[in-house]
RNA sequence: UAAAGCAGCCGGAUAAUCGCACUUGAAAUUAUUUUGAGUGAGGAAAGUCCGUACAUCCAAGAACAGGCCGCCGGAGAAACUCCGGGCGAUGUGAGUCGGCGGAUAGUGCCACAGAAAUGUAGACUGCCAAUGGGCAAAAUGCCACAGGCGAUGGUGCAACGGUGAGUUAAGAGCUUCACCAGUGAUACCGGAAGGUAUCAGCUAGGUAAACCCCGGUCGGAUGCAAGAUUGAAUUGAAGGUUAAGGUUGUUCGCCAUCUUCAGACAAAUCGCUAGAGAUCAGGAGCAAUCCUGAUACCAGACAGAUGAUUAUCUAUAAACAGAAUACGGCUUACGGGCUGCUUUUUUAA
RNA sequence: CGGGAUGUAGCGCAGCUUGGUAGCGCACCUCGCUUGGGACGAGGGGGUCGCACGUUCAAAUCGUGUCAUCCCGA
């Protein structure tokens, strides 16, 4: 997990983020930003399986836990490219996403980073 | 040894690095940071099928309606719950399964087939010359008119207790006989369900998971997003202040500002986890369960905590699966492993 | 967390109340009509009634369990 100020936790700044339009996908991960930020506060970040993508929850949590633990260690490494000048993220995991490993989830990730 | 049955248990462990939630100690400092310690998903947490606690609202009396339950006894807060027993079904057996009151309170339904499907039925197909009657007069003769009978009928899930004998004109539970099924009465055994024996000709289908009858039982609704408290910006109403500020030169008024009340989105706190609880020991009981004592406090989030990587071990760590107010059950899913008892067949002793 | 509904032929739906025969439309196949196709006419095939167990002589229909899908409320 991530410590709570890295953390999107509204309703309303999850629907602002989507607004944006601003996607991009690989691997079954698809990752929205938001707006780009005016003040030195950290970059926000949310995790989201839908329900639709399976039925179980432990499924479910697994995948958002693997996305999380990579992005985490991608935010300690330092090695995380343009995305802190935004304000908000949201990974979305995919039904093509449910049986990858944390190698291959942690490798779609890091490319949509990049991206940014 | 093989194949089975029943009961119970386990549901990876250890170490390292990085990381999260809550509690708590310390330091810096004044709302955050750093650091130490402790705790951190299940046997089903699941499905939400029952039952409760708890909370708010309505009603607080009675009756009806309606729902639910349905062999007996016990346990339990209660239950579509559990334990023991009875009966029935099933299996070679250990065992397993059972929504298991009433069909003579009434109503409905029983397709097709069949003479007939519930009404103590017999129209039809049939059987009968014993009785009455007629014909005949040689008869152990003929006639189905009055009658007797319910055996016979290519049916059907089911045909008015069953099978076999005897009796008879023909026949029939006829009550005469043997064996069997049910029902009732009596006696005995049992705490009860029920069991055993004897006697009685008493024997009119099935369906109540069709309506229903009988007995028992039930305040209703909504669910922790229940509900309680706080409450910045802001909105409305009432009142006050001109000491300062804006609007014009001044006053009033308006803005502003203060107080009170009301409403209230985002939000915060409580509810929230010390319990019909857990572990261990002893006792009562066939058991479910109950009693006594000791020990410790053991998840509590709110975009929602247990993860990632590596190494070693055992059987290659690989099943079903993630707490959201709590508890008792039921049901369903589940790789693999362990323990105890029992049965059957064969072999050996 | 709570509530409601639906599973029947390739597709869309009846039938379930009151249990005995599974039917309708489109689609599909064959034949006719046409120079050929379409339309039209005639005929035909296709369904373990989501799954399992039970009640009943008999279950798509009644009962229980279970699976899947969809919708609604806060």
């Amino acid at each position: 997990m991530l410590p709570k100020q890295y953390r999107l936790k509204k309703k309303s700044a999850f629907k602002a983020t989507y607004k944006v339009k601003n996607s991009s996908h690989s691997g079954g991960v698809t990752l929205f930003a938001g707006i780009l930020k005016k003040d030195e506060s950290p970059t926000k970040v949310g995790f989201v399986v839908s329900k639709k993508v399976h039925k179980r929850a432990v499924r479910r949590n697994r995948l958002k836990r693997l996305m999380r633990e990579s992005y985490r260690i991608f935010l300690k490494n330092g090695d995380v490219g343009n995305s802190q000048k935004y304000l908000s993220l949201i990974f979305v995991g995919s039904e093509n996403a449910l049986e990858k490993s944390f190698a291959e989830i942690s490798s779609s990730i890091h490319k949509l980073l990049m991206r940014l």
